[in-house]
DNA sequence: TTCTTTTTGAGAGTTACTGTCATTTGACGC
DNA sequence: GCGTCAAATGACAGTAACTCTCAAAAAGAA
């Protein structure tokens, strides 16, 4: 789920506390360039920064940019919320609806963010109206999270894991976030985020125009 | 609606008669550049065929692709279906159930499609399973289709035209349409599509596993 | 230290896309 | 048919995101 943050911990962390040089230095140099890249974007915007300018901002090569992310749009959007979002919704009764399940994740995910790193989710939010191949991409991210939360679910259901029906199920779940987050940016992030989510959940309940 | 194909007619034609000669032309280099496209993807691939190399098949300048078509990509996605099927939306009686309405829309716009332009329908499923920049990009298309069908929904309701519900409802559709498309896709095109969308937006009317 | 492996930087190359400008070509009044 | 004007085109130069290759540097193991 890409819209959300990107190095916070959730409700649990996950650490292996043992960890060479080499790795640390390897996050390290991962955290300097999101950083830059988040402060250059906040002052000149998404497309106005280069790689390049990335690269010198968090003293690096351009090489080495690319060899952290893929892509540009990368940079911005990777999130490590997903397997993080999976073990909580195994960790949920099995007896639970499932709505209800994903219910509590994704507010609670939702929630979590917002206390331990809003900037981030307020530039990503933005972006996100703003510049349509992140949106695109952020829109693909949340269709590979429906995918992912599928096969829990499915599990539960006894159902194989690609079922469609379920497969439908998850990806209607992860529209109705997609709408929350752009009715949020849409009126300037002002509203409750948790409560819209909340809200576009219940339509999927039966509260929909149907 | 991305997904479905290019030139085609659907239920009723839409075409003013007197056109120019320039207008024709256009209208045919449009078409050139698009077949040469097609050709060329199922041929060599989509990432391995060129801008350059559609220029060339297409007996057209580089520059002119561009011209006609602002990405790559919109040469492969670029339909017209969106706002013919605003327009069936709109002549649905207004006391028909919304989610019935779509379902007529979406299931004969599909039929339509797979009756009148076979080939495109498949290429493009194929490449929207296979590229990930293109099912990015078909996503967010659906995602913005979704909000066209909201707008008359939202009319009938007498809801606002952004109406956060509305929204939800029309997304959710939209993504149950791609996940029958994305279905069929994976087991080789083999199923009956209009099928997998009645099955797929049945999830909607109640069948999910709350 | 020395040897090995991983990480990095430098540089060259590809390709999608943008902007400019001169040339061509259809539209239209005569 | 002819000349004029606007629209369409092609040629060209430029940018920036990526890819690939290779040699230098840094970390880990012996």
């Amino acid at each position: 789920m890409t819209t959300m943050a990107a190095t916070a911990p959730l409700p649990f962390e996950q650490h292996q506390p043992p960890m060479g040089l080499r790795e640390r230095k390897k996050l390290k140099t991962r955290i300097a360039i999101r950083k830059a890249t988040y402060r250059l974007i906040a002052e000149q915007g998404y497309e106005a920064t280069t790689v390049e300018q990335i690269a010198a901002a968090a003293e690096v090569s351009p090489s080495t940019v690319f060899r952290y992310f893929p892509t540009k749009e990368d940079i911005v959007l990777t999130d490590e919320y997903d397997p993080v979002m999976e073990a909580v919704l195994r960790a949920r009764p099995a007896d639970e609806p499932p709505l209800e399940s994903l219910r509590i994740i994704l507010t609670g995910a939702v929630a979590s963010i917002l206390e331990h790193e809003p900037e981030e989710m307020h530039l990503r939010t933005r972006l996100m109206l703003e510049v349509p191949s992140l949106r695109a991409r952020m829109t693909e991210t949340m269709a590979e999270t429906s995918q992912l939360l599928a096969r829990p679910i499915a599990d539960r259901a006894g159902r194989e894991p690609d079922d469609l029906e379920v497969r439908v199920f998850t990806a209607a779940v992860m529209a109705a976030l997609r709408e929350a987050l752009i009715h949020w940016g849409e009126r300037g992030q002002q509203d409750d985020l948790v409560a819209l989510v909340d809200r576009t959940l219940d339509v999927l309940e039966g509260g929909l125009p149907l």
